[in-house]
DNA sequence: GTAGGAGCTGGAGTGCACTCCAGGTCAACC
DNA sequence: GGTTGACCTGGAGTGCACTCCAGCTCCTAC
């Protein structure tokens, strides 16, 4: 099963343009080509897009995706590297995630002084 | 008590030349200023600042974080928008949490792939 | 009184990750 | 065979959030 450069745009949720882009900085493999020229992606290529979007997602920058991505070229040999790489940067999002989730209580608690300056604004009224 | 541009860049984690950067566009009111024209920042001024390095963490952009600083400059009237910014803003950063900890399960999915084949590699060895 | 260091200004430059564009090709349908 | 629409290329442009710079002033310590 092959698929056009809009088909996985749309698999993978990135745009026409990013794929191409993605493609001349060699963070995916040229895809192959009809014979008219155009991109033919394969289920592999499809695969390894949407694994980039979840890194992305998670805010590697494309350096390092782009590291990951030679490596996983150059075969087996380089699986503990890769490891390493995907290692480092799960514990990047955990921080990422207490570090969200403490900013999350500062807003909480601003939202709580709110409700409380409208409850006070409320009995204001009606007192 | 008042606090040098150095001071408050060291407090508030952010460096001295975004300070007046913040200042330029209007997310910080210009502080007080000694004889010498040197920026003098008060307490709250701190407060605040710190406030947004809270709201930038949690990835609100500088438009919005500007919003709401007009908004406080305006004073209690603004207390509702305010509030349904941060409101907003908090779904936002729930959200982005959800977001990163699928994409964490995706990271785990892989990482345990990378040791099975370590796993499967050793009893090659030993075999 | 001068050397050094912190701070000042307006404006230019940077890095990232796209995004857009002009001008062209190609296949299919009418 | 002409039009349409998807796709192609190389290269330029964009938006965001800083970051850096030159050339200056001011205060302090020697």
């Amino acid at each position: 099963m092959t698929y056009s450069i809009a088909q996985a745009a749309e698999h993978s949720g990135l745009s026409i343009d990013t794929l191409r882009y993605y493609e001349r900085i060699g963070l995916v493999d040229p895809p192959a080509r009809d014979s008219g020229g155009r991109r033919n992606y394969s289920d592999d290529d499809l695969g390894w897009l949407v694994f980039l979007t979840r890194l992305r997602t998670t805010g590697m920058p494309i350096r390092m995706m782009r590291e990951y991505a030679q490596l996983r070229h150059r075969g087996a040999a380089t699986a503990g590297r890769r490891k390493q790489i995907l290692f480092e940067h799960r514990a990047s999002v955990r921080e990422r995630i207490a570090e969200l989730q403490s900013c999350l209580e500062v807003l909480e608690y601003k939202i709580s002084h709110y409700e409380q300056i409208e409850h006070t604004f409320v009995e204001g009224i009606t007192a």
